[in-house]
Parts: C-alpha cells; structure tokens; sequence
DNA sequence: GATTTATAATTCACCAGTGAAGTAAATTAG
DNA sequence: CTAATTTACTTCACTGGTGAATTATAAATC
C-alpha cells in the first residue's frame, strides 16, 4: 500500500532513493505504531509517553534524583515540558522537587517511595506485550537488528550534528 | 547511556524482557530522531509531517484525488484532524476541496497542479538526507533491515488487532 | 568588587492533534 | 414511505508540546 505509493513516486521523480525512503517511512511508521502501542498501555495509569520516560529515568538512578535540565537531554524534551511533566509528577507524589544547595539555580528531583512502587506495580503489566513484538525473532534475529539500529542511529547522529554547530 | 537504564531497571524489575525493552526503546528513540530530521526538512517549505504525507498521498495518486476518510486510513490521523489539514492545504492552493456528485456526505479533495509543481520542488533537496541515513548498508543490510522492519511490522498489527475487537 | 555574560528553570502565547458532540446525507428496517 | 441507523465530515473544548520572553542565580571579565 504504501509500497506502491512510493513507487509510483518514484516513477515521476527518478532521482529519487526508492529504497531509501522506503525505508525511513517504514522506520517512521512503526515508530509511530510502537508509539501508540506505549501510550495505550499507559492510559490507564494516566501517564504520558514523557511522563512515563522521566519517572523511569529517575526509577534507573541509583539514588533515584536528577535535575529537570538532565532530564530534558536523556528524555531529548525542552525545559519548558519538564517543568510541566513535573508538576504533573509532584501533583501525583510520585516525585517530589527541591531545591539544590550548592547552586541554588538548579532543582532537584527526586522519585518518591510511592513512585518506586508505582513504577513496580505499572511495568510487570507491559512484559507481554514488549515480549510479543519480536515474537519468531531468532537469536541471530535480535543481533542483526540491533546492529542495523544501530548503524542507523550513528548515521542519524552524524546527519544531526551538522546541522546544529 | 540508555543501555545502562535499561540494564539497572532489568536489575530491580528481574521479570523485565530486557532485550525487548532496549529494541523497543531504539525504535522509539529512532522514529522520533527521523521524524524530529523529516519536520526540519519540511520546515522551509512551512508543511508538518502530516501535511506532508497528506499531499504526497495524493501526489502518488493516478487521478490526484481522495477523500477525507481515505486519507485519514492512509495517514492514520483523525478526521477531526484531517479537516484542519485540508484547510491549509486548500488555503495555499495545493489542493481544492469539493463535494461528490454520487454521495453528497463525501468531499472530494484533488491535488492541483500547483500542487504537483510544489511538491516536485521540494522533494530533490531530502534525497541527499534520506541517502545519508542509510550511508554504509551494503545491499544484504538494506534486504536483511527491511524483512525484520516488516517482521515487526506484522506482530504489531497482531497486537493491534487484539485491542479493537 | 561591579558589571557583563551565561545558565537553570519558569511563564506565556501559540500550534498540532484528539475525543465527544453535532450536522447532514445515505442506507436499512419496519 | 417513514423512522431508525449508519456514514462522512465538521466544530468545539481540551491535552501535549514548542519557542520567546522572564526571573533568578552563578561565573567571567574588566
């Protein structure tokens, strides 16, 4: 369906890199699929995609805080949703916010004992499904496709760098 | 970096699928890097990813035409939302928007020929880009990344499948 | 040591996308 | 043939996310 779309693209703009795009649409749309596929089962949490992969960021660290602009690179969110995901967090008690001594424009973050167990009770719910999606990929599988991932995802750093400096 | 989350989350949650969870975060991690690299593209020519895809659609088509719904199913975007990009697009002369003849509930919305001429335009100044993205596949790659993109392609409909019904 | 510059976070105004309700036409059922 | 149901799209109110301006603190420069 959407094969024959670019195809047919393809046809009228010859210079184009048929396979390539084929390619990048599709890495786009399961992307977007995946997407999905997390927000639903986050709903019933009343959790956000951003939402989730903060708590989980401060839930990996070993003393269990961060500051928002940290939290904004790992997350690849701007400053001003991390202020607004926070507030959601704190809201809920599953953060709370503080301020640092040593520099007192920064805040510290921190994952609550509420918010350790809500992430503890929330994941186990999520195995099957992640275990469904690369359900009849073989061991061999699994290292060709991470190593694909990641070539592409060397490659997409390169393309971003030359953009920004 | 993210390998690490993951690794010390599989360490305090031991039933975590923790594989799985790592591909499933670099397709999520990748999908928005390409779409974050596909929107600056587009920014120029002030169109959004749907938008995009919306008149691309109709640019593969024979005719040119389509209806609202059938963009909708191909773009996997609301109505609500399909109506908005309609407006744009009409407001900028890519496509006109009329009623059928047959079934006077349906719109029919046709690619104009300043529409074609745009999009051919635009098009050119990605292939370089999308080229880039996938610098270094050897041709066993390119085979090797698209049968295990369809692969997971097909669980998830599976997964999505269950949901509906 | 005062002033400039840089950094961290927040606030505000806006854009893109969604769900629920509304409108209008076509189809089905009684 | 009328009434109920379904289909196609639009409107409205809201959520999530962004860029530009703001505030507060720290670091650098003169």
């Amino acid at each position: 369906m959407m094969d024959e779309g670019i195809d047919r693209v393809g046809q009228l703009v010859p210079q184009m890199p048929v396979a390539e795009a084929r390619m990048c649409r599709l890495m786009l749309m399961l992307g977007a699929t995946i997407d999905r596929e997390l927000e639903a089962k986050l709903k019933p949490n009343k959790l956000n995609h951003s939402e989730f992969l903060t708590l989980m960021i401060l839930y990996s660290r070993p003393d269990g805080s961060s500051t928002p602009g940290e939290l904004c690179e790992f997350t690849t969110q701007g400053a001003t949703n991390m202020t607004r995901i926070a507030n959601a967090l704190v809201k809920r008690a599953l953060i709370t916010r503080g301020s640092s001594k040593e520099d007192r424009r920064r805040v510290l973050i921190r994952i609550t004992p509420a918010g350790r167990r809500f992430v503890q009770k929330m994941l186990p719910p999520m195995f099957p499904q992640v275990g469904a999606m690369f359900g009849g990929f073989s061991a061999g599988d699994m290292r060709q496709f991470d190593r694909l991932l990641r070539k592409l995802a060397a490659n997409l750093d390169q393309l971003g760098e030359q953009r920004l400096p």
